[in-house]
DNA sequence: CTGAAAGCGCTTACAG
DNA sequence: CTGAAAGCGCTTACAG
């Protein structure tokens, strides 16, 4: 079934039916009322393909989850607590406003190819990156094909840098900084002096971000950074339960410890267990995300929410908004995070 | 950059490009070398869109999860321990294989109309099709429309009893009814006689076969089906909450509980909890699917684990090898379920 | 208000 | 081995 056999059926011609199906205001409503019954009758879609082709948009936007270097373990998107409620959100999002997400995780930097060519086989309108490595070069390159581009957990300094602000562009954070001092500012309440972290991927921005403000927060309090309390991270399980293992045979503990994020919150609070450490007795601990988990292990885990809701669907709108817009534009937005406290921090013991 | 272009750079035809870009095998290396250094040179993709309208595939499949009524709460795709790794491992297959995935959720009946557009539109070579609700009419339109089509947990009986066999279907399924059995016969061996059973969502192809495993199997033993200790349930943790508060409320209890997933399980676990029925010291409890979850919480709890991995990828492998098949073929898998014993059951206090 | 025609960027018989 | 031409199914100026 093709718009001209719609056409011949209605007694119209093509050019009326693709008026009727794009809503084009200059057709009188006895015409649109015959061409849509013979629409419903026989089921007729339009192919996507020839509109697009013939300079429609697809209705399709790409999400590419970016996630170096983590194929060959377990922890993959659907595990990882912070891609998984994004998907999610995004193709929620998306389809109760009528497009479809084209969906694609990038775990080389081969894979980055398949972003380019998604966009240049102009499968989609725009897209949304989220995850680690989004180099400047790819922002560029992505940038220069005039595609829309949204992406989640950016420097905008760097692309401020690079004059790319008059692109189809658009950066949406969290304020981890804050965030971060908050819960800094909290243990530094509750009497610790001896704060240690496990960082978070540095080529991350919340990963930078929260491990400055770490610093900074311990700065301004007059508090030093130990060396031996500043545990490597990756954002995954399994080198902070490396990094947590090495510090409790290292002998001296902080009285508290913030992590980057959740999952490391939870793999070094297993391997503390492991050593008879127990958190919050001996030992504070502070995660960042506030996964699902956080609220049903045990100790509950006390935790900086990351809005990831409002992020999620503020891309959504973002990527759609930049499809029609006109003028190239760049907007920002950064979503406030939120201590919540739980069970596993506590004074230092005397 | 048109293949025009890349033609006329290169001295050829489009006709030539296009064998090379397509690989045909009649055109002479010293071309085929001339043509791909001007394709490489210049970054060019052909146009997906018209490639597709000019008969090739889209290489894209959709992936369509069902989760109906479920969009109000929480419990959404990404939380769903079942649905989530199906996702993702769906995504990882099709890339590594050279697809690109569209990806869509169907919350309502009004959302299976999307399922018939992405085809109709053509936006997809084929889908899977996973979750509840996949009706028998569904299913027959979309076969309808020689689309290749893949159901993960379905019913083969009612495809056979429609003759709907002779067309490009493929359903993937998990041993559920021999998992249940060999739960249920655990339990039995541990020297349980009250056996409960939170039902899951009996439209669901594995939430019938648990359910009739489960008395199937105790009517073998010659035990009771006490029609207090069978809970209902839909697979959702707020229901499995309830229910199990309920069967506390009603005061007598079974010695062990068999949950038909392993939410529900760990919902039910949290209600008992809190009437200071304890796991398993008062009851043995079991669940299916076995997802992270199961090895964190506390008692760990034993599980069957639902071969996800092997279906997921059974599932792209079939669509994909659908795509290229000239004549309609219907084929089935069943992939093995495996009891993970834990620390959840014991046997029942004398 | 509406139709004929050109064009979107490919692929694929058809000739040669 | 290779090019000219038709065709895929739409949309959109252009006329009228």
């Amino acid at each position: 079934m093709r718009s001209e056999d719609i056409a011949k059926l209605a007694g119209v011609s093509r050019s009326t039916v693709s008026r009727v199906i794009n809503n084009y205001p200059n057709v009188p409503e006895a015409t649109r009322a015959k061409v849509l019954r013979v629409i419903e009758q026989y089921q007729y879609e339009p192919n996507s393909f020839a509109r697009a082709l013939a300079g429609k948009r697809t209705d399709t936007i790409g999400l590419f989850a970016i996630s170096m270097n983590e194929k060959e373990n377990a922890s993959r998107i659907y595990q990882n607590s912070y891609f998984a409620p994004i998907v999610d959100l995004v193709v929620d999002t998306a389809n109760a406003r009528g497009f479809y997400v084209l969906i694609h995780t990038v775990y080389s930097p081969e894979d980055f190819q398949k972003i380019k060519q998604a966009f240049l086989q102009k499968r989609i309108d725009g897209g949304i990156l989220v995850g680690t490595q989004k180099d400047i070069e790819l922002v560029r390159e992505l940038v220069g094909q005039n595609a829309p581009l949204v992406l989640i957990d950016y420097d905008i300094s760097e692309i401020m840098a690079e004059r790319l602000n008059k692109s189809h562009l658009a950066v949406i954070n969290s304020m981890d900084y804050e965030g971060t001092v908050e819960a800094i500012e909290y243990l530094i309440g509750l009497g610790h002096r001896e704060i240690g972290i496990i960082k978070g991927r540095m080529n991350t921005f919340s990963g930078r971000e929260r491990y400055t403000a770490f610093v900074n927060t311990l700065r301004k309090y007059g508090l030093p950074v130990r060396e031996e309390f500043v545990l490597e991270g990756d954002f995954l399980k399994e080198t902070a339960y490396r990094e947590a293992q090495r510090l409790t045979a290292g002998g001296k503990l902080p009285t508290a410890l913030f992590s980057s994020n959740d999952d490391m919150a939870i793999a070094a609070m297993e391997a503390f267990a492991e050593h008879g450490i127990s958190v919050p007795e001996h030992l504070s601990l502070i995660g960042f995300d506030d996964v699902q988990l956080a609220a049903v292990i045990s100790p509950k885990l006390t935790s900086v929410k990351l809005p990831i809701d409002d992020m999620a669907k503020a891309a959504v709108s973002k990527v759609i908004d930049l499809c029609s817009a006109e003028e190239p534009t760049f907007s920002t937005v950064s979503f406030p995070t939120r201590l919540v406290v739980r069970d596993s921090c506590r004074p230092p013991q005397a």
